[in-house]
DNA sequence: GCACACTTTAACTAGGTGGTTAAATTTATT
DNA sequence: AATAAATTTAACCACCTAGTTAAAGTGTGC
């Protein structure tokens, strides 16, 4: 009759930290208690188990992931406009959370089925709509022809990857976690003058 | 004084396979012994442990992401002409092993300090020549100003990244598995076609 | 035939894991 | 004070894992 609402919260921070840092097998309950500051009884007590757990973690991230991209792509923006938001979007969301596309791709890449999971109804639709503003835009003459699914891939690609890999071409070129951090930063307007770019008439 | 070559080959290729799909802490070393058609004891009387044999697999897989990259930045051909053989290089390598670059960033983001494994001086150096000569041609006006870093980045990005998040995006927008292949077959010539253009000096 | 390397079988260890349990203790509600 | 929920402690179970060991059987080259 009391349910104190902080301790499940701890938990579930917790959890996040450690499945997104170690991954579903590489992470001990222990370790989650740990980091919680509670013990692995108390644990239990809230979440019966790992695999429920690790659920409610990947849930809340895989829809993290989508519901603000069908917000934008769902306005009545032009495509070059929400390209442009997708990328302010997208860089604010990585920057939160680096690693969270390596944790979900883990996730897909160890559990192919869960494929079927992001497979929302809403999302493909407002995906198919965007798809068609592109092309009627390329047929209106506001935009350079492009293959809408291109636009798309490399659109995520520009964003999200070098969040992933940065880490280690910076090591290797041997630059500090400062510079790597203003690099990021500054590729928000770069990715943007690359589309502009891509996406402009003249040739 | 005999030495079956078979036994050690089928057991790295098996080693190879699980380690990939599954990770380091995902993997079992019964696994690793199903997948070759042998047993635990004959895989310990080859590589001793786990730790050992996962370590072989990892830098294989590193050296393999550099020694062509090396030697196509090393040659004389223009910016222009390396940006492609780059991309027919990584998209074949890709093609092989998709999932390669996932394994490789785990295993780096699990345990930072593998970074300075990547730091090999070679690498830097060829990267550093690459980096001038692009400015040269800048200088030389023949190609459009663009910060070396990011024109790296993006290659790399465009060229890996679909690979990885490809199986998700297209269940999620419905693709059969020979569309995904068409797409990332035709994605080849898409990128080069993004470079040319990004490259290209008429505004 | 003999020695040696390869391979299997099967049992074993030592330790870690998720998860349970029961009792005691603390904390908040009334 | 009394009740119930929250939390800790610590022991426990069943299971899985990496790794070992010893014995036996296989083949190969000499």
């Amino acid at each position: 009759m009391q349910e104190n609402l902080e301790t499940d919260q701890k938990i579930l921070r917790a959890a996040r930290k450690i499945f997104v840092q170690k991954g579903l097998t590489g992470t001990r309950m222990q370790d989650i208690a740990d980091e919680a500051g509670i013990n692995k009884a108390l644990l239990h007590y809230y979440y019966r188990s790992k695999k429920l757990l690790f659920e409610i973690v990947f849930k809340e991230h895989k829809q993290k992931m989508f519901e603000n991209l069908i917000q934008i792509l769902n306005s009545d923006k032009s495509v070059m406009e929400k390209v442009e938001q997708v990328i302010e979007h997208e860089q604010d969301s990585l920057q939160a959370f680096p690693t969270m596309p390596l944790f979900i791709m883990n996730e897909v890449h160890q559990n192919p089925e869960r494929v079927f999971e992001l497979h929302t109804g809403a999302m493909k639709e407002v995906t198919w709509q965007f798809f068609k503003q592109i092309e009627q835009e390329i047929a209106e003459g506001k935009i350079r022809a492009i293959n809408p699914m291109d636009l798309l891939i490399n659109l995520v690609s520009l964003n999200t990857f070098p969040y992933l890999a940065c880490p280690m071409f910076m090591h290797t070129l041997g630059m500090s976690e400062k510079d790597v951090e203003e690099f990021l930063q500054n590729r928000r307007h770069t990715i943007k003058e690359f589309f502009r770019q891509a996406l402009s008439l003249e040739k």
